[in-house]
RNA sequence: GGAGAGUUGGCAGAGCGGUAAUGCAGCGGAUUGCUAAUCCGUAGUCGGCGAUAGUCGGCUCCCGAGUUCAAAUCUCGGACUCUCCGCCA
């Protein structure tokens, strides 16, 4: 959410923001209910400072056994009016919210233009993509031939996309989970959680997936209760309507999650195996920090996500998302992606992202400043530390031997026990 | 699912129809000056005027509705926390 003084202030940015994240909204609407709020505020405070002064008055009076039929006869037909105006002014209040919730955060400047992915930027790539003329398999015959997963079982359960992991793909998933959560903590210093999965409408609505997207979202009508899509929104709620000290800033948090999403409008594309399912686990990095630090946090994000790849020593990129490709949210993001040796394309493993005071106003975050002692909202940042099932494509296709086994990275062995996956 | 208790400014805690005591902490200032004491100021938010400093006013005692000239205080509805009972993992 931005505020209004903001919009008011710099509606070129605001427009910008709108048409690049394709988001279609009348801004003159918006303005237009925001200055007849205005005008209503000074009619009804002037009424309210009126009703005050006579109350004290009549109350003096009372004490003096004074008569006050006068001004309680007056004050009868002020506050009918206060009614009436506070009324009309809750009316309004209400419209100009539902629309705010819908106006996309700004970019930061450093973001490229443009509207499709090919406007996107190359940021650095890390390591070399695994000899181009060995004959790969992909991860679903893999998966098949050494009983990592079973698809066709799921669907009997839960309906295609759910992926149901087996045997030593179960163990290897949960190994994934465990080595990032412990590097993170150990390594990059922070703090664990293991936050709800189930998330009430308010703070949903914090971090911006509603409303616009609640179709993307699993929804339980009889709790209304939304099932996360990521850690983001449970982790990020935790110090909603708080006021956190400066000194407790940083907060850096990690947490792992199951993550539900029904990639509502996304059926025929990256169907195959666990390239695109609509259940799984991830682990999800949160930061609040104070808001000029914001964008170092976001390097230092990326490069936390990015130290998993480089110990699991696998192939990747990372791009800077153009205007176009930037989530409703976020104010820049970088996108990491890990190479897939079987799909020979680069596959999405992290997204990592400033939302600056975006979602702290949505869910009401606030620091206190030591230096002013005055009151801010901080800035969120999070990403993914990593999204598994991608991951675990990339892990098995560039770990794959000629004889049909996967030989386990020297970091999952502990966790493991194994050295190599066989039939 | 049933019963009871509670929710007040960063924290603690009074007030129970006349417009938020007091204590502590933090921050700012004053004063005295021997690792401290004392005193003063200091919540948030929205709006008006003002270039800024500032200043004036509104709102805010968990949330919402109601009664009243006037609500932290009375009535109704709801949320959350705690305790007990029931059921269940």
């Amino acid at each position: 959410m931005l505020s209004l003084q903001f919009i008011r202030k710099n509606q070129d940015m605001v427009l910008d923001a709108l048409k690049s994240k394709k988001v279609i909204l009348n801004l003159e609407t918006i303005l237009e209910i925001d200055t007849e709020r205005r005008d209503l505020i000074r009619n009804v405070d002037d009424l309210k400072a009126k009703r005050n002064k006579v109350s004290q008055l009549i109350s003096i009076k009372k004490k003096n056994n004074e008569n006050s039929d006068e001004e309680i006869k007056n004050m009868r037909s002020v506050s009918e009016n206060i009614k009436r105006l506070d009324d009309k002014l809750k009316k309004k209040l209400k419209k100009l919210n539902s629309l705010l919730l819908y106006i996309p955060n700004i970019f930061h400047n450093s973001v490229p233009s443009g509207l499709s992915e090919e406007n996107n930027i190359l940021v650095r790539e890390w390591g070399k993509k695994p000899d181009q003329n060995k004959d790969y398999k992909d991860h679903v015959h893999l998966c098949d031939k050494l009983n990592l997963t079973d698809f066709s079982r799921a669907s009997k359960m839960s309906g295609s996309a759910f992926p149901l992991y087996t045997n030593l793909g179960a163990k290897l998933e949960r190994s994934l989970i465990n080595f990032m959560l412990d590097y993170h903590i150990k390594q990059h210093g922070y703090s664990e959680l293991m936050p709800p999965f189930l998330t009430n409408r308010e703070a949903t609505t914090t971090t911006g997936q509603l409303p616009k997207l609640e179709d993307d979202m699993y929804y339980i009508e009889s709790d209304d209760l939304f099932c996360i899509p990521t850690a983001e929104v449970p982790v990020t709620n935790m110090y909603a309507n708080e006021i956190l000290r400066q000194d407790d800033l940083p907060l850096k948090h990690v947490a792992y999650s199951a993550c539900f999403r029904r990639e509502a409008g996304s059926y025929g594309k990256d169907t195959r195996g666990l390239l695109r399912v609509h259940q799984f686990n991830k682990v999800e990095m949160v930061n609040f920090v104070v808001p000029s630090q914001s964008y170092e946090f976001l390097e230092k994000l990326t490069k936390d996500a990015e130290d998993i790849l480089q110990e699991l020593n696998l192939h990747y990129r990372v791009i800077s998302l153009c205007k176009g490709d930037i989530s409703f949210a976020a104010a820049k993001c970088y996108d990491i992606e890990v190479w897939s040796p079987g799909e020979q394309k680069y596959l999405e493993v992290s997204s990592c992202s400033n939302f600056e005071s975006f979602q702290a106003r949505r869910g009401n975050i606030k620091y206190r400043c030591n230096k002013d002692q005055k009151v801010h909202f901080v800035h969120t940042l999070n990403g993914s530390g990593l999204a598994t099932p991608r991951l675990m494509v990339a892990l098995l296709e560039t770990y794959q031997n000629d004889d049909g086994s996967i030989s386990i990275p020297k970091v999952l062995q502990p966790y493991m026990g194994i050295d190599v996956i066989k039939k």
